[in-house]
DNA sequence: TTGAGAATGAGATTTATTCTCAGAATGAAT
DNA sequence: ATTCATTCTGAGAATAAATCTCATTCTCAA
């Protein structure tokens, strides 16, 4: 796969923390699939093949791979975080049927450009980009 | 000021609801201010002149301004639903300073005519937009 | 005035997320 | 290997936003 374990653990020891175990499991799960995900789903996953993560790992975990560029918090969705890579992934926005659940994700440089733009004009330094929209996918609407 | 409340009338009528008086001050309050709120710093706000509103009644209450159009919901911050207004309020998206919680509004009509595209070819119907961005506002970065 | 349905406040409940803490793992230095 | 300081961890408690329950009150048309 990509070298998203090379990224983390750069990013680890650049702060005196370590590439644990754990710490691996949960990357490599982030990693295996190029699915949006939560804690829930993310715990649920894991647990498939090592009975010795706990969800308090995970929470302390996502704080460090969103810091090292890995992911990044995406939507949130029936009361819950969920995050998605950034890493190996072109940036996009989301198209969310409210009916279905169903997210599009849709090239967006052009939006993003003008994002910059306007972030100049008001002198704000971007660090993260939050572009989408709500509503109702094809098959909902012909439903 | 607006007719919102005439908007919200008609919205519940339609619906069998009745305008309560814990529903018109709830209302009122909202668009006594164009700022973001969320729902304890309304109530705190209605409780300054009227002791009868509980919180319970404002989360219930949310929905349904939502459901006519009046407000949308907005950013999350802090752990907080946030909402907005939409009627008597220009779009706009949002820049959003992590460090001091500041919100830059900035009109949108170029991004949202790039969506409407991008939509229209997924056949996606947009009923809301959420565009914006994080990142650090001058004064944080220059401090 | 009455009655059926809608709405309310108070407080209990749910549940995602964070926190606490005692013990386990780590790894550098001896 | 043995220390030792530090970081990590799992388990479960704690927090707090949002939702739900329910007994009572309001509303309004008949
Ligand atoms: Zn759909
Ligand atoms: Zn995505
Ligand atoms: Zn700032
Ligand atoms: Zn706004």
């Amino acid at each position: 796969m990509g070298n998203e374990n090379l990224v983390f653990k750069k990013f680890l020891l650049s702060k005196g923390l370590k590439l644990t175990k754990p710490r691996k499991i949960i990357l490599d799960t982030v990693f295996a699939t190029h699915e949006h995900f939560n804690v829930d789903g993310l715990y649920d996953q894991i647990r498939k093949k090592h009975k010795d993560v706990s969800r308090a790992t995970i929470y302390r975990t996502i704080p460090l791979l969103i810091e090292s560029g890995l992911i990044k918090q995406s939507l949130r969705c029936l009361a819950k975080d969920h995050y998605e890579h950034i890493y190996g992934h072109g940036r996009h926005l989301h198209l969310i049927c409210e009916k279905c659940g169903k997210i599009i994700e849709v090239e967006s440089k052009e939006t993003e450009s003008i994002l910059n733009k306007l972030a100049k004009k008001h002198d704000f330094k971007i660090r993260e980009f939050n572009i989408g929209a709500k509503g109702l996918c094809e098959k909902c609407r012909n439903k």
